[in-house]
RNA sequence: UGACCCAUGGUGUAACGGUAGCACUACUGAUUUUGGUUCAGUCAGUUAAGGUUCGAAUCCUUAUGGGUCAACCA
């Protein structure tokens, strides 16, 4: 992401490239969703491209490393290899085979390449500097022998490059000028350069910059993993998952995602980037883009008792900051449901909703005020008996009453059931992986509520996923692409602000 | 007990050697038919000590703290 962001504020291309040079690691699985998740961020790409594409330039840069004594055959295993390399502190030193000529290593090379020799018996070694404090530039291996398939080159090879050989020759093959990674990769670049430089070939460089990390989660590719095989999410796609995927399905857009990237930059120190920025992305746009609707999550009853109509039509509009948005119609009876939270029977000081003998409005209705509760054996509130002002209507009031609390509802002779997904954080610590102990004990067990008995106003039926909903006073949601046909299922992607849960209530 | 990288408010990120700025968070207040939005404001920072300079977040030295490096992985 840095390198299109980059791309886009200095101009130039980005050149989408995998760098397959491991036929055992990489399929076309993994490249597709690649593709399919840069897309959906609304990137471009001026070339999409693999390192196995030069596999054969490749091979004759190896050559020409040889016939400048600058490469050489080496028949050791791993762990002799890994033993002469020394330690960071203690320089590695050389074997024998570091003096095999010129044509005895061009001979054993092509041999390697034509299959002669089993995994692991030969390596192809660069010649730099067994003392150097750079454990990479210690002769590092630049071919190993895999008689495995390759995605794309199938069975031509039985040798690969390694990934210190193909990247910066890669890069400088497509002539890049700024070939961007993370900071691990900083000791590596000694060796692109060196090697470059003895290749003679077009000068690319590379430019590290610090991984970002987002806190309450993890990000490692293998933490991830073990979530998914653990059963802690439901797959990749999980929208608690920090994934592109899941963050599609939790209903974060492209925009506010690129936008975050572009709030928290690129830097080169270590970093923990607070969930609650994505969070304000993600409601930022979302406020401007999504379709108001109510949905009431947790019943219960309130009764006009002076309501004398059938019923009536409302008009509603879909979304404050977009009048292009337009209106609906939303049907009144005297049999309504709101939140249960929404009423106290003994409220504290500046509670502004329902209470007995207090007045509240009902979004685009009317005012109504609270004369009696009733309650069932056990204590529990069963139904709300209230009455209302007809001169108060919505866009009409000629009440002059004012009240502080306005709530959502929806009629109880008109409405939808739909289940919800409240999502949460994923983990209950800012940083999990630097915890003690095992990072699946600070997952944080709710992180998903499934709520069953929402009711919500009908218009919601048309929903569709690319739709975003701003379920009122709730927060904003998107419909799950795993939806049955016959149950809406609308996830959570972020809350609302709440200052009156914040204030302690 | 080596080499390399990094260090600016709680968080993230800016500042040709020349007024430490922006955003998020937190907190005030105003507006509001969403306790949302919007608007106005407040708190809060150059790791430390030396040095160079008229002037240092920036250059130099040392210290401190954090991170990385010993896969036929990328």
């Amino acid at each position: 992401m840095p390198e299109f962001w980059t791309d886009k504020k200095f101009g130039g291309g980005t050149n989408l490239r995998f760098d397959d040079t491991n036929p055992v690691t990489e399929d076309t699985e993994y490249v597709e969703s690649i593709k399919e998740d840069i897309k959906w961020l609304g990137f471009e790409w001026k070339h999409e491209l693999y390192a196995s594409d030069y596999f054969e330039t490749l091979y004759a840069y190896a050559v020409k490393l040889i016939n400048n004594k600058l490469a050489y055959v080496d028949d050791s295993s791993s762990e002799e290899i890994a033993q002469q390399k020394g330690t960071p502190t203690q320089p590695g030193h050389r074997n024998q085979y570091a003096e095999r000529s010129v044509a005895e290593n061009l001979q054993l090379f092509a041999d390697m390449r034509a299959g002669k020799y089993k995994d692991g018996e030969k390596v192809l070694r660069a010649k730099i500097d067994m003392e150097s404090s750079n454990m990479l530039m210690r002769d590092p291996i630049l071919y190993r022998i895999k008689h495995a398939h390759h995605h794309r080159t199938g069975d031509a090879w039985c040798i690969y490059p390694m990934y210190d050989f193909a990247h910066g020759q890669s890069d400088s093959i497509e002539n890049i000028t700024h070939s961007i990674c993370t900071m691990e990769f900083v000791p590596h670049r000694e060796v692109y350069d060196w090697l470059i430089e003895k290749l003679g070939i077009f000068p690319s460089k590379q430019y590290e910059f610090a991984r970002r990390n987002l806190s309450h989660t993890v990000t490692s590719k293998r933490k991830l993993l073990q979530l998914v095989n653990e059963k802690y999410v439901s797959g990749w796609d999980d929208p608690r998952m920090p994934t592109i995927a899941g963050y599609r399905r939790r209903g974060y857009t492209p925009e506010s995602i690129r936008d975050f990237c572009d709030r928290i930059g690129v830097g080169k120190r270590d970093n923990m980037v607070d969930l609650g920025l994505l969070e304000f992305c993600a409601r930022e746009h979302l406020n401007k883009i999504a379709l108001r609707r109510m949905v009431v999550f947790d019943p219960v009853k309130v009764v006009i008792t002076n309501y004398e109509k059938e019923s009536e039509l409302l008009i509603a509009e879909n979304n404050p900051e977009d009048s292009n948005t337009g209106t609906r119609e939303i049907s009144f009876s005297n049999e309504l449901y709101i939140e249960r939270e929404d009423f106290m029977e003994n409220p504290p000081k500046k509670y502004f909703r329902l209470a007995p003998g207090q007045k509240v409005r009902l979004k685009h209705a009317y005012i109504i005020q609270c004369d009696e509760v009733v309650k069932d054996e056990a204590g529990n509130v069963t139904q709300l008996n209230c009455s209302y002002i007809p001169e108060s209507k919505s866009g009409a009031d000629t009440s002059g009453i004012n009240v502080k609390g306005t709530l959502h509802w929806v009629n109880a002779k008109d409405h939808i059931a739909i289940q919800i997904n409240e999502y949460d954080r994923l983990f209950t610590v800012e940083n999990p992986a630097n915890e003690e102990g095992e990072f699946q004990s600070y997952i944080n067990t709710n992180s998903l509520t499934v709520l069953n008995g929402a009711l919500a106003e009908p218009a919601l039926k048309e929903a569709v996923i690319a739709d975003r909903f701003q379920f009122l006073r709730k927060g904003y949601f998107v419909l799950d692409k795993e939806s049955p046909k016959d149950l809406l299922v609308f996830n959570r992607t972020v809350t609302l602000k709440d200052s009156w849960a914040k204030a302690g209530k």
